[in-house]
DNA sequence: CACCGTTCCTAGACTCTCTAGGTAGAACCC
DNA sequence: GGGTTCTACCTAGAGAGTCTAGGAACGGTG
């Protein structure tokens, strides 16, 4: 008998490839035993169920997104931070778009709660938003809408919501204008 | 034999019903027939297939939700007009959860190549920029921002992203006051 | 070498999708 | 009222997926 010689950080990283090639909702326990030329019985010796798998998907994602992002805003402020910050996000999401999807699943608090990748991802935020003069609650409000805006493309552009024929590369980057000068004009009070 | 007297209407009803109560993913074939006391292989008189049956599901939703936000921006202008869209589209999503995710599937275009409601949706958009005085292609790049604005908070919104304790009823409507002073002063060329 | 933990197996219960072909109610038409 | 036809609903079953229980073989350790 040959081994696959498998573990839960290698079936991980197997279904998050997956993951990005067929859909996150593609990577089923079978499918993946299937690619490990392996009975589906054995995965679970590695990840509890399911559901676990796809959590484990997110935990990586975000990971690996959020040092990505972390590099590219390093050292940089106000609009070069900003522009830094979100093409980073979105090359992130376009290149591993089943990897940024389980990131986008409702999560239960314990299950992220030793995220690292989550509090360091607010952080990087709130960093940048504090350079543009914001001070709580705009800082809250600010970078939520700023979450919403980066996430609301990416997701319209993936689900394929964009059919105008202009080029979404142009309309991205007149959005990242538009939403540093927002920043710098946030209305307080 | 007691019949149920389905059809397709009915069962597409249901099943919006259904998605707004246990979410989308979860209505399937089998628990919808159980909801009507009929077995499984029955709804496919009804109905080709559970992607068809989402669509549909997507079809009534977005019907539904422009009627709405086409009541409530009528006969307003500027800041009214983008304060009643937003909030009319919020709650709509909000409120039927199910419904709303249905309209954020991939489509191919022959699906909803009939659906008048897109076009509106499109169109109620476009009127409301243009009463900013943008003309494209900033109208185009606007009316994205906008939409992911909006969608991306929904979704964050729902999907329990927005974990601080500042109320997002607050948040939301300061970020639609920022919203407006980005459409007034939109960044041309 | 014998022990032991881990990796992988078989077997099987349960759920879901969807097809093929059959039965029984309702609506029409003479 | 009896026959025809449409269609709502049925049984039966193939196929795919999740997951559990319990067993076998491999790898490293004493």
């Amino acid at each position: 008998m040959v081994r696959a010689g498998l573990s839960a950080a290698k079936v991980t990283e197997a279904a998050a490839e997956m993951a990005d090639e067929v859909g996150l909702d593609q990577v089923t326990i079978s499918a993946l035993a299937r690619r490990f030329g392996v009975k589906d019985a054995s995965l679970y010796s590695h990840v509890k169920n399911l559901r676990e798998l796809r959590v484990r998907i997110a935990l990586l994602g975000g990971e690996e997104m959020t040092e990505r992002i972390a590099a590219e805003v390093a050292g940089r402020a106000g609009r070069d931070a900003l522009v830094a910050f979100a093409n980073a996000y979105r090359r992130f999401a376009l290149e591993h778009p089943g990897r940024y999807a389980a990131t986008q699943m409702r999560f239960d608090p314990e299950e992220v709660a030793d995220s690292v990748a989550l509090r360091r991802s607010i952080e990087l935020t709130y960093g940048m938003l504090r350079a543009y003069g914001l001070t709580e609650p705009d800082l809250t409000d600010a970078g939520r809408l700023l979450r919403a805006a980066f996430h609301g493309y990416i997701h319209l552009e993936l689900s394929g919501g964009f059919a105008h024929p202009r080029e979404v590369e142009d309309s991205w980057s007149r959005s990242l204008d538009a939403l540093h000068v927002l920043l710098e004009n946030w209305p307080s009070h």
